[in-house]
RNA sequence: GGGCGGUUAGCUCAGUUGGUCAGAGCGCCUCGUUUACACCGAGGAUGUCGGGGGUUCGAGUCCCUCACCGCCCACCA
């Protein structure tokens, strides 16, 4: 099919305009255009369509792995095509370019959504087992991962396919045991019992990150716990109370705390309190973390459920006593609660407390609790025996590769962002307690030696004892996802191995994602790829923003409000909604995506696409039809070809200036200026005179060849942003006599590439911009005077001598055209006042007389007396500052003088004015 | 409790180092079948650039402060 599709494209169509319907059909061009970049074999960097320079350093791109659990939505859209943008530029620049394509298994979040499928079916997770738990999600990615990759294909991304990987893979397995092993040897990789976030509707324990701090109304109750004598009994009226928001816990306390220097609690330290319903005796405690005037100042340690008891209690050698289970329920040792939920214990709990007449206080208190950001259960604090890394050397490296100017980020403000939370880093608990994802490679004998491997079949023997690996056990946690992908950028090109793809393509250049990811994936790339490279992963880190509905608000499915990017595709093309996404806020800023937004892009390649459709079927009968593009003569401009290509060079240079600064939606705004406002609405117009039969041959393959090499121009720039709609044209127009056949592979534009334009006299250009402004006064005046549009007026212009008199010589049939006109040029001012009885219309470069008899003297004068206020106190501003001493003396000269010239320009318009208005009429 | 971002025309947003920077698109009003385009063209209206203070010859543009919106981080019962 591709080879037919192929076939069916290149020679006979191109230069030929008669299949080039009046409006742009993405829906026929874009999947056309993929096909042949295909066929042609441009995305790989060695691909054979590829013109890549191999003595330049290769541009790789490191894309965020989307997750393998659905659909894309549109910010992978805006990824995509932020980072095509970036590599299409690159590549026409010549790099060798790199882009992985690949997905993430997203282990705790594919668990969850495919248990939410076997739900629907009537099983669990547990009713399934491992092994057949692990087949269904195997099947059910292997489904996924087809529809993520033909989204990808219809926005256009230019990904290297032959490449696409998994971080589930046999390469990616191999990398996370190596790099686990490595971690294990340099002392970073540890096993120890810690306190963990839990939680138990996932079943799992969840780092730091994955925690949602969630404000919350609570209670803070009080609670008297009664003295033990000596002798072992309780006194009944001897008591201390503490305050607690957990009361489930208490089975759990093992000391109550009070502040070392609070004069209330001094008896009481060393003194033994007895935990209800535990029947637990356990100290008072002195200790600095209590605060005095919090609660009642004395407070119940509950090691195993808290984080700030769990310090307290290593500090003071207490016991520490789980009272959960893992699903969230009280364990054993919660006495009579074991069993209930943590909610239903701690109602009984109160109750009792009341009933014993132990609970003395109640009030209402604002609190932060933990969620899971997945499944949104409350977090519980657990000890657990798990594997962590210890960030701290990885992150002092990282740092430094920041701070050194190794790594940048794009805006830079995320450097603090970064800093601020590295500074600050706990170590990084790795065990997940689930089934999908990698397996940590630890196994352990039974007198609880551990042996790390980074063998595919594990380890021969304990590396401790030597007990051969029948008698060692696997351990059965899996890692964090992130631990996977935060190998990325050196798994996929064959890390641990030395390979060539390593060492050519390794560091990479630019590492693209949102922000909101900064900390699971790009913090930890940086330190995993320092720590286990020795090189910063990526010497660019650009973060893009949010897309948000038309209100402002964050898309999700629950709300409603999600754009599925194939639709928009479907109805707009990929194209618009491209363009949509980058024409957009600064990078990192959040953006609205709304239909009039997604409209001006389509309405943008449709003005394109015609543009280009005029260009193509206005091609003379002087220019042959295989005649390669090249820069026109410059014997044979006129002053509109001169103004269109220095206009054209100022555009090439900023839009280049713009990519270089990753400033895409600067890129969009200039080109769609650039194209619309000035190459549409100006020389097309113009270059419809040029080409006209009446003018000279040689003017008119001038004025062909600047509108077909402006637009080839124009075609390079938009490439990135807008790559079908401008493939698909280029596949129409003449190329260079260098150029490949595909603009994806296109030589990139510089300023310099047009020498012989470098010398052209430009004085001509700047005068076109007067009777630009000209044209433009005549058409407001004949609005003003509701003057037809069918009617053409005789006209007087008078231009002063110079720029634009010299233009008007040259552009005069132009003119006439553009404002509707049949003009006559005079030679002084003074002539102008002949014509009594013609509309006046002033601009500060010159002057036109619309010969109307009937003109209406009442509506010109209020038009030309608001023109006159207007440049009265805009002389009046410019003639104070001008006046000012401190404004000439201490402005800068190139300031002072354009504040004068303005001066001047003015007392012109305003002299004409008002030698018009004073005519008496 | 820290930190960051935003506040410019009815709406969505541009405004690079302070000096035509008060703009664009959409929407609105008037006109228009001029041989690329009605997914179009021409013209027009609309803003004390969140408030206040300061620096400066000059400030959406720099500094301070306040207000509101949003986001991130945070182990205190």
């Amino acid at each position: 099919m591709a080879t037919d599709l192929a076939r069916e494209a290149p020679d006979e169509q191109s230069n030929s305009a008669h299949d080039m319907p009046p409006a742009y059909r993405p829906g026929d061009v874009e999947p056309r255009i993929y096909e042949r970049w295909m066929t042609a074999d441009v995305f790989a960097p060695d691909g054979k369509g590829n013109r890549a320079d191999w003595s330049r350093k290769p541009f790789v791109i490191t894309q965020p792995p989307p997750n393998i659990t659905g659909a894309l939505h549109i910010g992978h859209a805006l990824t995509a095509t932020v980072e095509d943008a970036m590599i299409r530029r690159a590549r026409m620049q010549g790099y060798p370019t790199l882009w992985v394509p690949g997905v993430d298994h997203a282990s705790i979040a594919a668990q969850v959504v495919l248990d939410r499928m076997l739900a629907k079916e009537g099983e669990t997770r547990a009713s399934l087992g491992r092994e057949r738990y692990l087949e269904r999600m195997w099947q059910f990615i292997n489904a996924t991962r087809e529809v993520m990759g033909n989204q990808h294909r219809r926005l256009g991304a230019s990904l290297d396919w032959s490449r696409l990987r998994f971080t589930m893979d046999e390469g990616s397995a191999k990398a996370v045991r190596v790099a686990f092993k490595r971690l294990y040897d340099d002392g970073l990789a540890y096993r120890a019992e810690q306190l963990i976030n839990w939680c138990p509707g996932c079943r799992t324990s969840v780092s730091d990150l994955e925690v949602i701090a969630t404000p919350t109304k609570g209670t803070l109750w009080s609670v008297r716990y009664h003295y033990v004598r000596d002798d072992g009994t309780i006194d009944p009226n001897d008591t201390i109370t503490v305050a607690t928001t957990r009361p489930e816990t208490i089975l759990g306390d093992t000391a109550v705390a009070v502040h070392p220097a609070d004069e209330r609690y001094r008896a009481a330290v060393g003194r033994r309190v007895m935990i209800p319903f535990a029947n637990r005796v356990v100290p008072v405690i002195a200790d600095d973390v209590v605060m005095r005037d919090f609660g009642t100042g004395a407070v119940k340690i509950t090691p195993a459920h808290d984080a700030d008891d769990f310090e307290t209690g290593k500090r003071h050698g207490l016991p520490m006593i789980d009272v959960m289970t893992d699903d969230g329920r009280m364990n054993d040792s919660g006495a009579a609660y074991a069993g209930l939920t943590l909610e239903e214990a701690r109602k009984r709990i109160l109750e009792d407390l009341a009933a014993a007449g132990d609970l003395v206080g109640e009030q209402a208190h604002d609190m932060i609790i933990g969620r899971c950001e997945r499944s949104n259960d409350v977090i519980e604090p657990r000890i657990k025996t798990q594997w962590f890394i210890k960030v701290k050397p990885m992150a002092d490296k990282a740092m430094a590769s920041v701070r050194e100017g190794r790594t940048d980020f794009v805006p830079k403000r995320y450097r603090k962002v970064f800093f601020d939370w590295m500074e600050n880093i706990h170590d990084w608990n790795v065990s997940r307690q689930l089934w999908w994802g990698h397996r940590i490679p630890a196994w352990y004998c039974q007198d609880g030696h551990i042996t790390v491997s980074d063998q595919a079949d594990g380890p021969a023997a304990c590396d401790v004892c030597g007990r051969p690996a029948s008698q060692l056990t696997r351990e059965t946690d899996i890692f964090d996802t992130w631990f996977s992908s935060g190998l990325w950028p050196f798994s996929t090109l064959g890390w641990p191995n030395d390979t060539p793809d390593l060492r050519t393509y390794y560091p990479t250049s630019v590492m693209e994602t949102g922000y909101e990811i900064i900390f699971f994936w790009v913090a930890r790339m940086m330190m995993l790829g320092e720590w286990l490279t020795g090189v910063a992963p990526f010497h660019t880190v650009y973060l893009h923003g949010i897309v948000r509905d038309p209100y402002g608000q964050k898309m999700s499915k629950t709300k409603g409000n999600v754009v599925d990017p194939l639709e928009v595709i479907d109805e707009m093309g990929a194209d618009a909604l491209r363009f949509a996404l980058l024409n957009g806020p600064e990078p990192s800023q959040d953006q609205r995506m709304s239909t009039p937004r997604l409209e001006e892009g389509r309405n943008f390649a449709n003005k394109l696409w015609n543009a280009a459709r005029f260009v193509i079927t206005s091609r003379p009968a002087e220019v042959a039809k295989d005649e390669p593009l090249a820069p026109p003569a410059a014997s044979d401009l006129g002053a509109a070809d001169e103004w269109i290509l220095e206009r054209c060079a100022r555009t090439v240079e900023a839009v280049e200036t713009a990519y270089a600064d990753y400033e895409f939606g600067r890129v969009a705004h200039l080109l769609y200026e650039a194209i619309w406002s000035e190459f549409c609405d100006w020389y097309l117009e113009m270059a419809k005179i040029g080409l006209s039969t009446d003018g000279q041959p040689a003017r008119r393959g001038a004025t062909w060849h600047t509108l077909a090499w402006v637009l080839d121009r124009y075609l390079r720039l938009l490439h990135p942003l807008m790559p079908h709609v401008t493939e698909e044209i280029w596949g129409r127009t003449p190329h260079l006599a260098e150029d490949s056949e595909l603009l994806i592979v296109a030589r990139w534009p510089t300023a310099k590439d047009a020498p012989a334009l470098a010398s052209v006299d430009l004085s001509r250009a700047d005068g076109v911009s007067a009777l630009i402004e000209l044209i433009g006064a005549v058409r407001a005046a004949r609005a003003d005077a509701g003057i037809q549009a069918a009617d053409i007026v005789d006209a007087s212009i008078w231009l002063p001598e110079g720029k634009a008199r010299a233009a008007f010589n040259d552009l005069k049939p132009i003119v006439d055209r553009l404002a509707r006109v049949r003009s006559t040029a005079v030679e002084e001012r003074a002539d102008l006042d002949a014509e009594v009885d013609a509309l006046a219309v002033v601009t500060a470069f010159g002057e036109a007389r619309l010969i109307r008899s009937d003109a209406d003297r009442d509506r010109e004068r209020s038009r030309l007396q608001k023109e006159l206020r207007n440049a009265q106190s805009a002389l009046e501003a410019s003639d104070k500052r001008l006046e000012d001493p401190n404004f000439t003396g201490r402005a800068p000269a190139a300031v002072v003088d354009q504040a004068q010239r303005r001066a001047a320009e003015l007392r012109e318009q305003i002299a004409a004015l008002s030698a018009r208005l004073g005519q008496g009429n």
